[in-house]
DNA sequence: GCGCAGGTTTGATATAGGTCAAAATCCCTG
DNA sequence: CAGGGATTTTGACCTATATCAAACCTGCGC
């Protein structure tokens, strides 16, 4: 198992990325796909806390996460603000800007990361051309919506441990698409930045986390997890254990 | 004021239809919405209670609300269910399916309603030779994407008050836009759909609901509300009354 | 016009999760 | 490798909202 040293070059090429079957390029053709590479500008490198796009930013492209790790929040004038999501490697960002051609969110690297910028004119008029690439364009839009919807249901209608098993396998599951182990992961974020995400304060993260712990379900140090038990975890997630 | 008697047309083009600024053909060129209302197929009547679609049906066509009032909701296989939208005339319907195919959601009608049909597969069509309706397509999906992220922030980070006052404010705007008072409107939903939506009890809407009536706010009597003080519902929402 | 089901209001009480506070840990930076 | 700010854990207490329950409407079918 060889690791290359050499530096990595300022372009890559979709066809050469290990992603392009989770990310834009998905289930193209080898003949599109060349197309797409051509559009796939720059790719860019970001540290932990630096922002990719502020709310309010003027939009012109769309951000394939290469390597890293992001939040996307949005914050209300008075202050407050709400995690909306945390993307991985493969993970597309910055579509809720084209409805106005400014960006509605903040996203922040929440540890170093690189990103691959997708113009957004020049992705819709290749879309134009390749209608593999348009209906996955639509498809991704689509999945945003429906992780949304999911959200919505969390937030409108489960109690705090639910919540935050539902996040667990969430993470669980995409980093095991991703080929990491889907029951040892470092979190990377905050107790805080987690609460925001789930609507609950970060005691109240922190306590869950460590009822789950107490009852042998996960062990947690820090932002290091290992889940011992994902059927176990699932069963948390239902309405009710007023059944003990 | 003449009012038309004749029964309404099983087609109606978009080209006479009054939501056009309001609906997919907004902004569009004479030319370009010609083409547009070859696509809208048919137009349906749904009864209070009908389902437009469910959740896991083949997904085939978008839909323009042309009058009447949707909600849509997704069902947990544990039997919860949270509405995720109240949608109302010029909106456009059925995007969590293009994800996978198949509908995420229950779309139900919750008066006498309207409905256009939009095959998907000739609008994508479509949208490739006309970047116009493309662009305004990509903004449809964005808009959603954005309306679920100010959902998400309410869910998240709100108190019930806030989020009474978020929802009559947000439909009273919705009203003003079409032409309709912004002050005085008739509810369509239920307590319990209300509260759903808002991630809140029945019992809590109503509670609320008679608190605001209580200090001058609004005026409701089973349906129907008057907004007597935008302003002060606006002031509502903010964080914190810990001040008085 | 009567009865009844579904919806709404209101009250009394319970509780999940918030708030405040302090101690323990971690992890940068110098 | 020491010092200090940020993060996390844990405890004690409090409050917003849920839960349970009863009475009240209101519109529809008979």
């Amino acid at each position: 198992m060889q690791k290359s040293v050499a530096l990595t070059p300022l372009r890559v090429a979709c066809s050469g990325c290990n992603l392009r079957e989770l990310c834009l390029p998905m289930k193209l053709t080898d003949a599109d796909l060349e197309q797409v590479d051509d559009l796939i500008s720059l790719k860019h490198a970001y540290q932990r806390g630096d922002y990719l796009y502020q709310s309010g930013a003027k939009f012109q492209s769309l951000y394939a996460i290469r390597t890293g790790f992001f939040k996307t929040q949005v914050l209300h004038e008075d202050g407050r603000e709400q995690v909306t999501g945390f993307q991985m490697a493969g993970e597309i960002i910055g579509m809720d800007a084209i409805s106005s051609d400014a960006h509605a969110c903040d996203a922040i690297a929440l540890e170093d990361s690189e990103v691959c910028e997708i113009p957004f004119g020049r992705l819709e008029e290749l879309s134009r051309k390749l209608p593999s690439l348009q209906r996955h364009l639509h498809r991704i839009l689509s999945r945003e919506i429906v992780r949304d919807q999911g959200i919505m249901l969390l937030l409108g209608s489960m109690r705090a441990e639910e919540r935050l098993a539902v996040f667990l396998l969430n993470l669980s599951q995409r980093f095991a698409i991703r080929g990491y182990s889907p029951t040892s992961f470092h979190l990377r974020m905050t107790r805080q930045e987690i609460g925001s995400y789930l609507g609950m304060k970060l005691e109240t993260v922190s306590r869950t986390l460590s009822h789950f712990q107490e009852i042998g379900l996960i062990s947690i140090r820090k932002k290091s997890v290992e889940l011992h038990n994902l059927p176990g975890l699932q069963s948390i997630v239902g309405p009710q254990q007023q059944l003990l």
